[in-house]
Order: structure tokens, then C-alpha cells, then sequence
DNA sequence: ATTAGCTTATGT
DNA sequence: CATAAGCTAATC
């Protein structure tokens, strides 16, 4: 018997080995094998049962090693693999590598630890002798009798200063026995928990809910592979009808991955899912799959779902690599959060995954989110996915009221240029004496900077891409990091003249100081990617802002997501400008997703919350919010105004680095990866670089950039050609 | 990724 | 002719 083995060393082929007689009850296609490559051993998977075709038989070696009774990697995960790396155009092994968490990859094993229990209970004469003649053993026995359970082995010899002869003795002699047990630690177990359980009790359905969990159930019968798309408005209690579609897809005897965008995963979130999850299926593990965990917590959460000891995984972007069995159901929580892309390689989109794992399961696959993205909203438009709609507020509270500031006028008033408008330090003082809440939103990657008229808001774009222009103060010029193109600066405002053209960047932190100035009694905290480096600083002061001991929470979007504060009833955006002039062609879809989530956040009970706009651009902005009750309006318009751009929105973006220390054949191999990946998909490649010359020199090694889009697998054709072609439920995948 | 093995440059 | 450096090709 030989096997083919896609080793984990730096290279992807597949290499073929033998198999000895005793490993072949154990090994499987997906199997993780340790295999001689070179001189050293090194990890593998098997791809396939079969004898290479053009190497030797005689010299092949031997696998040594089968590293779990079970498959690492199931034959879906395998085909997801080889369809990843085509798609993505990266190597499989790479994939492979992303596929499974860093532990299993580095050969760990099932752990064990050996606990000490009595076997035979000593008579008191029996003691006595062994008193006498061994009493070393004899101390250990009553150790060990004393307590209520097994005791660890290592403990208990350590804690009476024995030697590991001492407790083989007594085994031997039948007094004693050694159980082993699998070591296990559990997400989110720890003191965190307490206080954020939330009722577990199933809430009643509101109409439009039954009939969505109606049609969810009825696709997972059939099933089949098939994609729906839930949208509804903030608060109209998605999470309801996720929970339903989970248990249907359990009841059916089914596996469910869920994924959530990574900063959703809070403990409130994970505690509520798992308390109501566990309610579903009694006895059912749910494991909880997010960066923060230990290596040895995620091996074990991977381990219970490849044994089948659990069979529904609650993760971020990487969960969807899970090896749940008899997957019946994917959920994709937020679905148009840019979170689910991967920016390294292999730079997949785990939504994208997502549906392509549900589509070779045969699954359902959920995506749901009050704002969906352009490209799923257009799938549902095309009748490839099914559409359920959510309209209703489940609390019917009233959606905020919404002023815009200008800040053009408040930059004339104040003579500089401001950072908190009038209007927003009033409405925050107010907030304060009531002992109500504030959130304030700043984008953090709004640091890139734009050159941007304080006088008129105009901000200098690429004729091409239509995305603002980056400013480089070095050589004083405009470039566009998408096109390439480059120009110099103006000095003064090419619409209306002025001199006061800025470049811009401002941080939570010169937020967060600009707000200790004008309320000094507050309480404030920060949140972002910096302050939150601690492992469980994020979660505490989210605690801490829940228990009304923060008045101004200053952050990135890491709060906005998937989080419910009731009282807070002022949101203040405080550039609205930078989602909006960000150097990327989504960055309108971006801003009115922030706005929608933002105004459906604001407000207590049922009296409407407040949400102040700063902006220098108060027209656009206008527009915006004006629709932000009409998300098709919206979707409607962005599709037809960007299908005749060169970058049309429902493309996926992705983009290749090649690095080397020869810059002439770094060229020739990016060139002729081109022409591979335009084989591949079938589609035109563009070999581009955002700095002025595609190849840029860093430390003794030059750097080339390749950008293609890729549609295939969330492809829209908005053409009537395609629509009266892909019949409802399928989704066009590679020509 | 790592490395054996080959070619070419450099030096006595 | 020895040694070092550069590059290619293979890893079952």
C-alpha cells in the first residue's frame, strides 16, 4: 500500500510513501502522518491512496508515524483545501497549513495524565505490615485513599517527595491503578463568565422571524446545498433565528460552524450562544474558536470536533477550517464585515469559504447581516441566494434622530482645526449629567492620509479608480495605490482655490485627549487594536462600560459590532470623511454600513438615541443617512453607479507578494505567475504596485506586487443573460 | 524550507 | 588546484 503525502515543509508536491503493515488500520486520506523528507522527519497530510507515476517504487520510504486515529483533515476540508489554493491561487500546502491550528501542526498529540486511584482497599492488618516493611508505599496509600477522586500521579509524588518506583510498586502489587485521562481545558471557563450569563430561554418569534426560520428549515431538509441570505435591520433579533437554524441543523443529527467577525467575539456573545446552545442540545459541546485562545485550548476544541465529541464550532474567519463532521449548516454573522478576509497568504474570504465548504457538503449555507455586502445582496438579486428579509424591530424603538455637522463651518468658527465640535461637547455634557452613556467612532484607518480642502471638503480622487489620492510628503505627490498613478500635490484646493488644503490623520488617542480637555470629570476609556494588546483588557472594559463605570468610550469600530449597550443614547461619529475618502473602492459601502449600525445602536427603551456626523463633506453624508432606512435603495444605486468602474465592487481583491534579492527575475516569475493565474481564472491579471515602481527595494530585498480580482465564486452578472440562466439556489462557480 | 551538487569566480 | 560563492534542482 503507498499513500501520496502533502508534507508541511516548505515546498508543494506530493510525495509518496509506503506503508508499513501496522499503520494501516489507522491510515486514512486526510490522515496526519510523520514522513521522512530529506534527512529530517517532517508532518504531513494524505492526499491520496495510490503509487506515484513517475518515481521508483523500490525507492520509496515509509510513513512513520500516524498522528491521530482520525482523520486531521475530513474529506470536505481536503477538497475545500485543493479548491482554496486554485481559487487563491496559492500553494495547497499552505492552505493545509491554515487549516489546522498551530498545535496539531506541530505534532501534538492527545494529551494524557496519569491520576492514581485505588484498586484494592488494604485490610488494617495488611497496612500495618506494609507500614512496616515499605513505608514509603504505605504512605502514599493513605495519601491516596484520603481523597474523594483519582489524584494526579505527578502531584501527588511530587507533593510527598516519592519517587515514580514508589507508586509503580504498589500498581504492580494490584493496591494501586493508573487511569489515564485526556487533559482538557475549556474556552471562556474562566472568571470572565460570571456575571455576563444571560437568560437562556428561548424568545418567542416574532412573524417575521417564524416565516425565516420557516424557510431555513425547509432548505435544511432538502438537503442540499443551498445559500440564504438574512437581512435584517438592526435588531430585529437575527441571532433568534440563527439559534433555530442551529438546532434544526443538531435535531437532523448535523455539524453547524458559525462564524463571527473576530471582535464580536465577546464573552456576552459567546456566554449567551453557549447557554442558549447548550439549552438546544443537552450534552452537546459547543466549542468556541477566536485568536485569543491558548494553543492548548484550541488543540483540545479542534480535537473534540474531529472526534465527534462536538459538533458545533462558534469562531471567527479560521473556524470555518474546523473539522466538524456532517456539516449541515455554516452561519455567517455580519456577513459584510471585511474582517472575514484573510490578509495574508493564502488570502481567502471566509465567507467565500464558507459557502464553498456548505456547497461540497451539501449544506446550507446562512449569511445574515442588517447591511449585507454588495456582492451577496446582488446573489440574492440574481436568485442564487434565497432571500429572507427581517424589517421589524423586535422593540420597536425608535430609530435615532441624526444631525450632521459641518465642519467647515466649525474649522472658521474656531480657527483651527477642530477635533470635537461644539455641538458634540453640548450633547456629551448632557449625557454626563444624566449619567447616560457615550460612544464615540473614529476609523483608525483613516491615518492613511488623503489631501482634503477644509474650506469646501473637496478631496483630490483618481480619475481611473475614483478613490481618494494618498498624499506623500516625501517628494510632495498624489499617487493612487491601486493604479499607480502619480501627480503632485497641489497647494491650493483645485476646486475652489483655497490654501487650507490638509493632510489627514487623527487617532483615538488625540480624540480621547480632546475629550479629557472639555470634560474633565468623565470617566474615559480607549479601545483599540493598541490599547487592547492584553489579552483580556477588550473583554474588561467592555464589562466595565456595560456597568456604567466608563462615560465616554473612545474607539475604532472594535466596539460597534454585534454589541447592544443600553444606555447609551449619544454616538458621535468624528470623521465620517475618512470611511469615506479611504484609498479603496468599498469605501462608501463601508461608511453606510458603520452609519446603519451606528444609528440602530443609539437610544434607550423607546426614546430615540442621538447620533452626531461630524464631517467636512455634510452633502455626502447627508445622502447617505437619508437612506439609511432603504438599504436596497442604497445597494441599488452603489451597484449601477460602480458596475462601469474599472473596479467594480462585487470583485474580491487579491494581492500577491514576491519577494527576492534579484529584481530582474523577480519581475520575469511575477509575470509568469500572471499568466498563470489568468489561466487559472480565466480573467485578466494586473501586475501592479502602489509604490511608484512595482518593484520596491526593503532591506536587501526587492518587493513586487501583483493585484487581480477574482469573482468566480461570488460572482455577479448583472447581465440578463446570466440572471435567466442560473436557475435559484445555485451558485456559479468556475466556468 | 532545506540542502546536496553543480558551475563559476577568485586566488595561490 | 583549492576554496568560496552562486545557482539549480530535488525532496517520495
Amino acid at each position: 500500500m503507498t499513500v501520496g503525502v502533502h508534507p508541511l515543509a516548505g515546498f508543494d508536491k506530493l510525495l509518496h510513501y509506503r506503508v508499513p503493515e501496522n499503520l494501516r488500520e489507522e491510515i486514512a486520506i486526510g490522515s496526519l502522518v510523520r514522513v521522512p523528507v530529506g534527512r529530517t522527519l517532517k508532518l504531513g497530510v494524505v492526499g491520496e491512496v495510490g503509487a506515484p507515476t513517475d518515481f521508483p517504487l523500490e525507492r520509496l520510504k515509509s510513513v512513520a508515524q500516524v498522528l491521530h486515529p482520525f482523520p486531521a483533515l475530513p474529506e470536505d476540508l481536503l477538497k475545500l483545501a485543493r479548491w482554496m489554493a486554485g481559487y487563491y491561487a496559492c500553494g495547497l500546502d499552505s492552505v493545509i497549513e491554515t487549516m489546522l491550528p498551530a498545535a496539531v501542526r506541530h505534532g501534538a498529540v492527545v494529551k494524557h495524565e496519569k491520576l492514581l486511584e485505588i484498586a484494592r482497599t488494604l485490610t488494617p492488618d495488611e497496612l500495618a505490615q506494609l507500614e512496616k516493611r515499605a513505608p514509603q508505599q504505605a504512605k502514599l496509600y493513605r495519601f491516596v485513599a484520603q481523597q474523594f477522586r483519582p489524584s494526579k500521579k505527578s502531584l501527588v509524588l511530587s507533593r510527598l517527595d516519592l519517587s515514580a518506583a514508589v507508586a509503580s510498586a504498589l500498581v504492580k502489587r494490584g493496591v494501586l491503578r493508573e487511569v489515564l485521562q485526556r487533559v482538557e481545558r475549556v474556552a471562556y471557563g474562566d472568571d470572565f463568565a460570571h456575571g455576563e450569563l444571560v437568560a437562556a430561554q428561548p424568545h418567542a418569534l416574532n412573524g417575521e422571524q417564524a416565516a425565516a426560520v420557516a424557510a431555513i428549515d425547509e432548505e435544511i431538509a432538502r438537503d442540499r446545498f443551498s445559500v440564504s441570505l438574512l437581512h435584517g435591520v438592526t435588531g430585529s433579533g437575527k441571532t433568534e433565528v440563527y439559534l433555530r437554524a442551529i438546532d434544526t441543523a443538531l435535531r437532523t443529527g448535523g455539524g453547524v460552524v458559525f462564524l463571527v467577525p473576530e471582535v464580536a467575539l465577546t464573552p456576552q456573545t459567546v456566554a449567551r450562544l453557549r447557554s442558549r446552545l447548550e439549552a438546544i442540545a443537552p450534552g452537546h459541546k459547543c466549542v468556541v474558536w477566536h485568536s485569543h485562545l491558548s494553543e492548548g485550548e484550541r488543540f483540545d476544541g479542534w480535537l473534540a470536533l474531529a472526534t465527534g465529541e462536538a459538533r458545533i464550532v462558534v469562531g471567527a474567519r479560521s473556524a470555518i477550517f474546523a473539522p466538524v463532521q456532517n456539516l449541515r449548516l455554516t452561519v455567517v454573522d455580519e456577513e459584510h464585515e471585511p474582517a472575514y478576509k484573510q490578509d495574508e497568504t493564502p488570502r481567502y474570504h471566509g465567507r467565500d469559504v464558507a459557502v464553498m465548504r456548505a456547497k461540497l457538503c451539501g449544506a446550507l449555507c446562512l449569511l445574515g447581516s442588517a447591511t449585507p455586502s454588495l456582492e451577496s445582496f446582488a446573489n440574492a438579486r440574481a436568485g442564487k441566494y434565497r432571500l429572507l428579509e427581517l424589517r421589524q424591530r423586535v422593540d420597536a424603538r425608535k430609530l435615532p434622530d441624526i444631525d450632521i455637522v459641518d465642519l467647515r463651518i466649525e474649522a472658521m468658527k474656531q480657527r483651527s482645526l477642530p477635533t470635537l465640535s461644539r455641538q458634540l461637547v453640548d450633547a456629551m455634557h448632557a449625557r454626563l449629567e444624566r449619567r447616560e452613556q457615550t460612544i464615540l467612532f473614529i476609523n483608525r484607518r483613516g491615518y492613511s492620509s488623503s489631501m482634503l480642502c477644509t474650506k469646501c471638503g473637496h478631496v483630490e480622487e483618481c480619475p481611473h479608480c475614483s478613490i481618494a489620492l494618498t498624499y506623500h510628503r516625501a517628494d510632495e505627490t498624489l499617487r493612487c495605490h491601486l493604479c499607480g498613478l502619480q501627480k503632485a500635490a497641489p497647494a491650493r484646493c483645485p476646486s475652489c482655490q483655497a490654501p487650507d488644503i490638509r493632510w489627514r490623520g487623527l487617532g483615538t488617542q488625540r480624540v480621547e485627549e480632546a475629550v479629557r480637555r472639555v470634560l474633565p470629570r468623565a470617566r474615559i476609556e480607549r479601545m483599540d487594536t493598541d490599547a487592547m494588546s492584553k489579552k483580556n483588557r477588550f473583554r474588561e472594559v467592555l464589562s466595565l462600560f456595560r456597568a456604567g463605570k466608563i462615560d465616554v468610550l473612545v474607539g475604532t469600530q472594535m466596539i460597534g459590532k454585534g454589541l447592544d449597550f443600553p444606555n447609551v443614547t449619544l454616538v458621535g461619529l468624528i470623521d465620517a470623511d475618512i470611511s469615506m475618502h479611504l484609498p479603496d473602492f468599498r469605501a462608501n459601502e463601508r461608511t453606510f454600513q458603520l452609519l446603519v449600525q451606528v444609528a440602530g445602536r443609539a437610544g434607550r427603551g423607546d426614546r430615540a438615541g442621538e447620533v452626531i456626523v461630524q464631517t467636512f463633506t455634510p452633502q455626502a453624508e447627508a445622502i447617505q443617512f437619508s437612506r439609511h432606512a432603504d438599504f436596497e435603495g442604497f445597494a441599488e444605486a452603489e451597484l449601477k453607479l460602480r458596475k462601469d468602474f474599472r473596479y467594480p465592487p462585487y470583485r474580491h481583491l487579491i494581492h500577491h507578494l514576491f519577494r527576492g534579492p534579484n529584481p530582474e527575475k523577480l519581475k520575469f516569475f511575477a509575470e509568469q505567475w500572471a499568466r498563470l493565474v489568468e489561466k487559472e481564472l480565466g480573467e485578466k491579471v494586473e501586475l501592479r504596485g502602489p509604490s511608484p515602481s512595482p518593484i520596491e527595494k526593503i532591506k536587501d530585498e526587492y518587493r513586487w506586487q501583483l493585484w487581480y480580482f477574482t469573482s468566480s465564486v461570488t460572482k455577479v452578472v448583472p447581465s440578463s443573460r446570466d440572471c435567466a440562466q442560473g436557475s435559484p439556489g445555485r451558485t456559479i462557480l468556475r466556468r
